[in-house]
DNA sequence: ATTATCTATAGATCTATAGATAATGC
DNA sequence: ATTATCTATAGATCTATAGATAATGC
């Protein structure tokens, strides 16, 4: 009920609830929501600053500026993802099991997009996050579709492989995992989206229905084993 | 080389060549490539003007206002692909050819988004669209998704259909053709991109490599009836 | 003493309007 | 007279810095 006893000047408007979170997390979650919403160069650090109960001045005491907020949050947008495909990766080196493997990335994948909060995945779909400022989440990015055409083209048939190419074929796959933003915009995903989009990832790379029921089945054991 | 003798006071920084487009069109080709590159937000309408040669205020002569011109390239982004899938839901009623039909859809709306000046596609990107103030433009792009939708479901087979719902599958199948605005943004898309990307959009609803090489033939008997 | 805030503000924008001006066209 | 531009500017921001202040912690 009320505030933590920590140092420092007391807020203007002190919040409500006991705040859990430190005031670095509160502002990057005020960030968060207003960039997905407004865009970066429509979001005010005034606007910010309101949602957090700080004033405006206030930021800069945690944050040099409005950059390195949207650098820190674009890190932890991929940032679980790209964990979770170096795990399976590790797990996964033969053809067999490549199939289970790319299911398992994509419903990871968009679990996660899925639970972001705020549906953080949308900012790198902002124009600024094209600037050379943001190169190293680019580069993070780059790493999770080079794996989506790695396990994309080994558990494609060969067919669909060299007639798409494994480069397109990871492009192909990660738009496919990221309609989850889109859906996210229009309403709440619910469990069923992920098995459907995993299973539409393996449907691009030409597998039948019992190869996807399988390799979901796979999937679940891979699980297990991470 | 000279300008063309038109009304007016001349403007400050003439440009070189002849000046084949209206001053209108001139400054939506700037702000095009503007919104796309930097965002909307970020977009002032000095650089804007800039661009076009002329003074900010006098963009004023032409445009209400920043808005207006967003709201312009917006529509004019869809409204040709919109075009072409009721010239092409107009020759499809039967089952049979559904998956013609999907296919040539898919295949004109890639086509277009490659070949839209400045990859005017990213705008709908921007986080601002989501404002009401664009539902019209909104509206006309759900509008190209249940075509999609519908077009899909004919196409699909009943397995596909039933699992993944006619809703969803025309949002991954739109989702799927737009991987072309991704694909622009790192490298110019080649004559085989769209190809590819339509065969992706058949294997989605779970059609075999022979029912897609009759789709791609039937799709060009199609385009030759529009 | 340290920490986290606050107030105040400089300097740099940005949008949109008002009114002047330099062309063409009748 | 009409058209398409220009110059000038009001009013409203916005970011980031400087320096003060009100807590805790030793």
């Amino acid at each position: 009920m009320a505030q933590q006893a920590r140092p420092g000047r007391p807020r203007h408007a002190p919040g409500s609830g006991p705040a859990t979170a430190t005031p670095r997390e509160q502002i990057l979650d005020a960030a968060a929501a207003l960039f997905a919403e407004r865009g970066f160069a429509a979001t005010t650090t005034r606007l910010i600053a309101e949602r957090v109960g700080i004033r405006q001045a206030s930021l800069y005491y945690h944050f040099a500026g409005k950059d390195e907020l949207l650098i820190e949050l674009l890190h932890t947008s991929v940032r679980p993802s790209l964990e979770a495909v170096r795990r399976i990766e590790a797990l996964v080196p033969d053809r067999a099991t490549a199939a289970a493997a790319l299911y398992l990335l994509a419903l990871i994948d968009v679990e996660t997009l899925s639970r972001t909060p705020h549906n953080v995945g949308t900012l790198y779909l902002l124009p600024e996050v094209q600037h050379e400022r943001y190169d190293s989440f680019r580069a993070e990015r780059q790493e999770l579709q080079d794996a989506y055409s790695r396990l994309g083209a080994q558990a494609a048939w060969p067919a669909v492989r060299d007639g798409t190419g494994p480069q397109r074929l990871g492009e192909l796959l990660i738009q496919l995992t990221e309609v989850v933003i889109q859906i996210r915009r229009s309403r709440e995903p619910d469990n069923t989206d992920a098995q459907t989009i995993a299973a539409s990832c393996l449907r691009l790379c030409g597998c039948s229905q019992p190869e996807i029921d399988q390799a979901r089945s796979e999937a679940g054991d891979l699980l297990a084993r991470t």
